[in-house]
DNA sequence: TCTCTAAGCAAGGTTATTCCTCCTTCGGGA
DNA sequence: TCCCGAAGGAGGAATAACCTTGCTTAGAGA
């Protein structure tokens, strides 16, 4: 008969959570309702509302402290991705997105700090790329790299999916670059243009294939 | 004892069920353990497997039907990604950032299909253009438009992140494109060139503002 | 012999209860 | 004023109970 549309208990509770941050504003650090007032709160058992919280805590959305109660968290993939890791090490299509995902973002941003820069900072990302020599610091120098130019654009939600994609990429596949990427792309930005950085991004890519 | 033990069941369940799958081999579609039997086996509460198995499900690592039990799934990132995005974007949502965001996936997925278009592919587009008058149409216009563009990518980690942000702008602003922008993408599609391209894009957002 | 149906069983879905442990708070005594 | 301990609040966990769903199988009837 009819497919059972059956939501479960606890995807639902995830809406209402969700709906609940959404109407009193919560912001990272506040407190949540304890288990036990959510679960009356929604006319559900407590069970329930531990699924939920445990499958958004795992995400890294949410942090419970014992005896104290669940909060509001500045999102970190970090435990999320490393389960991931260990289950997606073979799907080659959407490694490829992956990569194609991080590589649109990192060129997105690059191009949007240009008429920002200042010659601060470029030194700054300079004193990076000089300082970092060892093989095993590159992925480091990498991710420092971005977040600072992140930062500087000042755009929190490119920022966060470039956060999210890049842990993610990283367990599937190794992204080294070479020092030298680094160095084209700093002569590039004082130059003001950008419009090769796309091949060298590429061909790193291939290098590392 | 040495006090807190940090570590919950559920994490400890999340580890032990990842062994079990890389023990037994298994694959996407095969049955994993009934939660009874988990439950036995690991010696811990039914509720324990539940809380592992629902942040597994949400997570897209696992499929549970009810009356059947729990199977591996192939790893789709979108479920959860759709979930992370809109908490994510209740942090972080400036219409700005909403704007940016959804320019450089359209420009992307330009870029991308560049050298994957065939005469057919610009009929199709050329007729969806032509087709719209009204000012009505116009978001449908948009929304038709760039969906094609992202299906002949063939990246659905793409198109899944500007399905999103897409909906997100649209119920924030208002992004009404003149047709003749369309009209140029075209033209320039044509010739296998896209420099140009942005700074269109940029005016257009600049007339809707 | 074939087919349809009903019973039984396995598995997840959900809730309630109980007990435990940890943390915070608050009040009394030194 | 300071310290310590009891009480209460909150999460952690186990368990039992009951429901629904879907599959399997045995049996009755055509």
């Amino acid at each position: 008969m009819s497919g059972s549309q059956k939501v479960k208990v606890y995807e639902e509770v995830l809406q209402q959570v969700k709906a609940y941050i959404e109407e009193h504003h919560l912001s990272p650090g506040d407190k949540l309702p304890s288990e036990r007032e959510l679960s009356e709160l929604l006319n559900v058992g407590r069970s329930s509302i531990r699924e939920a919280f445990r499958a958004l805590e795992l995400l890294g959305l949410i942090e419970t402290r014992r005896g104290e109660g669940t909060f509001m968290r500045t999102y970190r993939p970090y435990h999320m991705v490393e389960l991931l890791s260990t289950f997606i090490l073979h799907e080659a299509r959407t490694k490829e997105e992956l990569a194609a995902a991080k590589m649109m973002l990192e060129l997105e941003v690059i191009n949007k700090i240009l008429p920002l820069l200042t010659e601060g900072h470029i030194e700054h990302l300079t004193s990076l790329v000089k300082g970092t020599n060892s093989e095993k610091e590159a992925q480091t120098l990498h991710h420092s790299f971005f977040q600072y130019l992140f930062e500087i654009s000042g755009n929190e939600l490119l920022n966060r999916m470039w956060q999210l994609i890049d842990g993610f990429a990283n367990t599937v596949h190794d992204f080294t670059f070479s020092n030298s990427f680094y160095k084209k792309v700093l002569e590039e930005m004082e130059r003001g243009k950008l419009n090769d950085v796309r091949s060298w991004y590429e061909k790193e890519l291939n290098l590392s294939n």
